[in-house]
DNA sequence: CCCCCAATGTTGACAGTGTCAACTTTCCAC
DNA sequence: GTGGAAAGTTGACACTGTCAACATTGGGGG
C-alpha cells in the first residue's frame, strides 16, 4: 500500500499555503502552529524544522502577503493612464486588497505577530511600498510654508489608504456610504519631473 | 490580625487599572486573565463575576483608553485657537496618545479583542469621535468634481491621522525624519460655516 | 435581632496553546 | 554502502480561558 511518505516533500510551501487558508476562514486567532500542522498532515512540530518558532511561520505568511499586495496594486496600472489616474488605481489596490483579504492584512502589518528584521519580509514588504513611490513621483501637494518633499508626499499617501484600509477593515466606517478611494484623496498639483 | 479580606471592594476598577499596567509594560500579549487577576491579588477566576469573559474585561479596558484619548485630543484646544491650529492640535493629541499608549491603542482599535457593541464602549468611543468631527466643521478640502461634504472631510482626516499613528507604532516611518502630525496635514480651504 | 440569599471569590478540572528534548525515519554525498 | 544531516514524531512542560462546584461575605426583609 503506499500509505503518506513519512517526508512531506515540500512542506515549507503548504504550511504557508495552509496559514493563509486558515487566516481566511477563521482570521488570526485560528492561526496555530498546531491546525496548521494538522491541515498539511503532519504532526505538531514538524514546522519547527523549516520556521522555528510560530513567529517565523507568521512572519512566511505575512512575506507571501506583501507580494499579493503588491500585485494588487500594480494590477490596475496602464502605461497610458494619466499620473493621477494611476494614482488612483494603486490606492484602490492596496484598500481593495485589505478588504479582500482583512486576516492576511492586519498580520502583515503586526510587528506582534511577524519579525520586521526576516530579509525575506523585508523584501517582499519593500516591493509593496516601492509601487507606492513609484506612483507619487511627479505629483505634488504643495502647502505654504512647507518645502516641496517627495517625503512628505509618500508619507501622507501611506498614512491616508491605510488608515483608511484599517478603519473600514474593523466595521467603523460601516454607518458611512460607501465611495472609492479617490472620494478621500486630497487633490493634487501636477509638476512636470526633473 | 487583618488578613486581606473576602471581598475587595472595587475589583472591577482595579483590574482595569491592572490591566492598563500590564498593557504598558508587556503589551497585549502579556494581558492575560490570570496575569491581571494576579496582579489584583485575586484568584484567577474572579474577574468572571464582573466583565464575563476575557473580552469583556478587555472591552472595558478599551473604554477607558478612549476616556484618555479624548481628554489626549482635548487637551491642545483653545478657543483663542484658529480652526486650523485647532485642528493640528487635536490630530497632534490624537497621535501622541498612540505614541505614548501603543499597545493600548492598539486594543483600542482591535475588534479581535474587543466587543464593538459594548455599550460603554461605545459610547467611550463615540465621545471620541465627536472631538474629531468637532474641529473638522468649518473646514474644507474642496476638489474639482465633488461636492463639499463633512463626511468626505472626516473620513479623510480620521483616516490620515489613524493610519500615521499606526504605521508610526509599526516602526515602519523609523527611517524618516520626525515631523509634527502638520507635516502631512493637506491644505485646507476655510469655509465660514452656516 | 437574625437569617436567608444574592453577590463575590476560590478551587480544581478541562481542552487547548507554543516550545523543547529525545527519538525515528529518510535521503543524499562521499 | 555508509555516515550524517535533514525532516518528522512523540511526549512532556508550563501556560492559557472557561466552566462547575464550592466557600465566604454582607445587606435587607422577616
Amino acid at each position: 500500500m503506499t500509505s503518506r511518505p513519512y517526508h512531506h516533500g515540500d512542506l515549507k510551501t503548504a504550511l504557508v499555503a495552509a496559514g493563509i487558508d486558515i487566516l481566511e476562514a477563521e482570521g488570526i486567532p485560528g492561526l496555530s502552529l498546531r491546525a496548521i500542522a494538522a491541515r498539511c498532515g503532519v504532526s505538531h512540530s514538524a514546522p519547527k524544522n523549516h520556521f522555528g518558532s510560530l513567529k517565523g511561520l507568521l512572519t512566511a505568511i505575512a512575506a507571501e502577503g506583501f507580494r499579493r499586495h503588491t500585485t494588487a496594486m500594480r494590477e490596475g496600472l496602464s502605461e497610458n493612464a494619466s499620473r493621477e489616474q494611476r494614482l488612483a488605481a494603486a490606492m484602490q489596490g492596496y484598500a481593495d486588497f485589505a478588504q479582500a483579504n482583512p486576516a492576511l492584512f492586519q498580520l502583515m502589518f503586526s510587528k506582534q505577530h511577524c519579525d520586521f528584521e526576516d530579509a525575506t519580509l523585508m523584501e517582499a514588504s519593500s516591493s509593496s511600498y516601492a509601487v507606492l513611490r513609484e506612483i507619487s513621483t511627479g505629483l505634488d501637494w504643495a502647502k505654504a510654508g512647507l518645502p516641496d518633499s517627495q517625503t512628505r508626499t509618500e508619507m501622507m499617501l501611506w498614512s491616508l489608504v491605510h488608515g483608511y484600509a484599517n478603519l473600514r477593515n474593523e466595521g467603523l466606517f460601516d454607518r458611512l456610504p460607501e465611495h472609492p478611494i479617490d472620494y478621500i484623496l486630497p487633490a493634487s498639483t501636477y509638476r512636470e519631473p526633473r
